[in-house]
DNA sequence: CAAACATATGAATAGGTGTTCATGTGTTTA
DNA sequence: TAAACACATGAACACCTATTCATATGTTTG
């Protein structure tokens, strides 16, 4: 792996790497979602959640689209929603925890 | 997904979030490699290897195996390998960046 | 045992980051 | 237009973390 990769991989993976900024993107895996539900959902703060977004849209994780007063956040494509849904399985999958 | 899960995920997500970590850990996918030789490849030192190979492995994300002076590590199963070569694979495919 | 080598660890620090609060911007409706 | 709603943004703070340097632990060889 080059470096310019590595670098590109680990920003896509810091951005995951937190907790609620995950759960926000999962989140809209299935169907999009509006920030205040997200924040609902969540059981966290709309500002915070927006904040969030911010980071996810610049990195072409999540797409806005705005419908009225609300906007409303989805996956960015395909690849997005693979990584999830990939890294979902692997941690459900067994671990082999004892050895 | 559920709250504990996110948080698993994360964790993974995070320490696979630093650019040095990343490439650590994608120095071992192929064969076992010894800390200073890693240290060598990225041009870091061997005490900062060591330091986010200790990480790496109490997530269980490589695994360490002592031959004579040297321990070289490897990643911990096929879930890393797959998860690794999963994200690279995506990296690589194009993105659609226009859009 | 002593010296040399390979790795691990602890402390210290500089820079980054998640969260909150207050405020601003855009959109609908009365 | 004004008020109400939904979201975005800026500043501030507390916390975390990547890196460096010094030192310790473990292993081989003389």
């Amino acid at each position: 792996m080059i470096e310019d990769q590595a670098v590109e991989i680990a920003e896509i993976f810091h951005l995951l790497g937190d907790p609620t900024r995950l759960r926000i993107v999962t989140c809209c895996l299935d169907k999009p979602q509006n920030v205040s539900d997200i924040a609902v959902t969540l059981g966290v703060s709309a500002s915070l959640v927006s904040h969030h977004l911010r980071l996810l849209k610049a990195a072409r994780l999540v797409r806005p689209e705005r419908r009225g007063k609300q906007v409303f956040y989805a996956t960015a494509d395909e690849h997005v929603d693979c990584i999830l849904k990939d890294m979902i399985e692997h941690v459900a999958e067994p671990h082999n925890e004892g050895l």
